[in-house]
DNA sequence: CGTAGTGTTGAATTGAATCAAGTGTCGTGG
DNA sequence: CCACGACACTTGATTCAATTCAACACTACG
């Protein structure tokens, strides 16, 4: 029912074993999570039993299939849509990740969102019909992309997909919520916390590590997501390793001590 | 389309005329806003062109009118739902104004948005089926509650209202995304001018005076919401008024100067 | 190999929080 | 109607967490 079932896989699934050493010189290998084949349709997509499917029986699915279209796929640093584009689709992340971003009066940017596989993209020109973000690869990914009005059309069709869209919608409404809460009352230390609990959780979702994976973004983009700069996120990084609760190497992020890591939000 | 359609009638219609001396005895009279008529139906509101009714015809108002329940007014400090309460309803705000709010572990409370009238409550549990906030009046208040399982059918015969809900949705999106860039990049002082030109362009909305209202809510709830100590937030209001922004007595406020409060966003 | 972008760390600064003391306001009950 | 008490608000002094400014290191990529 939920978009993020706390379904109880978090940790049971891990590709990657977590013994493998995070110092090793090459990547983390697990972090590449899903192919980039266009002929995948959502009856046969891994990502369906989280994406926009859920809920939906086989025929549902196989209508919903047929208004999708599958695009070539973005290159890291791509656009999907720019801030004041009119709206025409919304965008379900296949592979890769992405960030959606605003550019203030001076011309510095805020981060709003960051998005994995399986997540809705695009909601934020639902209301008026033009985007009020900018949406941009922070890998090469690949989306479906969702052309509303045949959406809503179909949602018509099938009450299911109706109540399945109120209740992504819903669920983006909540989640934003919690992110109000955190930015007007949590400590520098309890903002990073929360971030790499949700990212540990939404990996865990696409059946990858929930210890150890990739931060597609830079300290930048996550620093203007939490209301921090970006040197507060290094320190903090490096704080939290010093503290033996994570590993921070460039990139990579190993949760060492995940307990402790929830213990951060609990004071 | 929008929910908040800027479609000019702020300040076009006031009840109060401007000259009135802020700092007169009594309240200001205009800030009673609606009439707790149990009675009035969708058709003959006077917020039916802010509400859920917009983009509806007369017979599909008609049979919006047959699922909402007109219940009985609250009273300050009353609770419309609880955090964790089952989801069954939206609200429509008649008169009057809540808060929703979350309880923290250490049982502080931190404010997520305030209602004014024409506006919809409750979203927060369509997506789980349970209340992620708890919602209280701030004042003598009246709603229309909509059971949201009778609304999804009903909006699965009527296109229009799957329209208008998906876009109430999306709106409520977009105005939670302005408050996280708010909250990641606003000084103490732009999120105070934020905030009042907000609560000025809903009661121009209501057709009221943009200029002069009252705070329904505390100093505390305000510093709440923003992120902000109550503290801060009565010094920001003092200095705005020895700058002669504005003019705050009590829980009213009087914009002296709406173009330099809007300069206070733009640096 | 060099350069631009990204990340780390230190020192100084500052905006808002905290701590604290006091005033103002409202509703209640005598 | 007034006195009381609880709550809401203001203002000042001090502290502190995070920013800013600055210098430098690492990495990736043509």
């Amino acid at each position: 029912m939920s978009q993020q079932p706390m379904n109880g896989f978090i940790g049971i699934t891990n590709k990657q074993p977590a013994s493998v050493p995070l110092a090793s010189t090459g990547t983390v290998s697990s972090v590449r999570p899903c192919p980039h084949n266009p002929a995948v349709s959502c009856s046969n997509c891994r990502l369906s039993d989280l994406c926009l499917p859920i809920a939906l029986n086989k025929s549902e699915i196989v209508q919903l299939d047929e208004i999708i279209e599958r695009n070539r796929p973005l290159r890291k640093g791509e656009h999907l849509y720019r801030q004041r584009d009119e709206f025409r689709s919304v965008f379900a992340v296949r592979s890769g990740s992405f960030k959606s971003y605003v550019l203030g009066p001076d011309g510095q940017s805020r981060v709003t969102s960051f998005f994995m596989p399986g997540e809705i993209i695009g909601m934020d020109g639902i209301g008026n019909r033009i985007h009020g973000v900018s949406t941009m690869a922070l890998e090469h990914s690949s989306i479906c992309e969702i052309p509303f009005s045949q959406l809503e059309r179909l949602s018509h069709q099938l009450p299911n997909l109706q109540s399945r869209f109120f209740a992504i919608m819903g669920n983006e409404i909540v989640k934003d919520q919690q992110i109000h809460t955190l930015l007007s009352s949590y400590t520098a230390e309890q903002r990073l916390a929360s971030f790499l609990l949700s990212l540990s959780a939404r990996y865990a979702r696409c059946q990858l590590s929930p210890e150890r994976f990739i931060l597609h973004m830079t300290r930048s983009d996550i620093g203007e997501y939490l209301g921090l700069t970006l040197e507060t996120v290094s320190r903090v990084f490096s704080s939290l390793q010093k503290k033996e609760v994570i590993l921070v190497k460039n990139r990579e992020i190993d949760i060492k001590d995940m307990t402790r890591l929830k213990a951060i939000l609990g004071e």
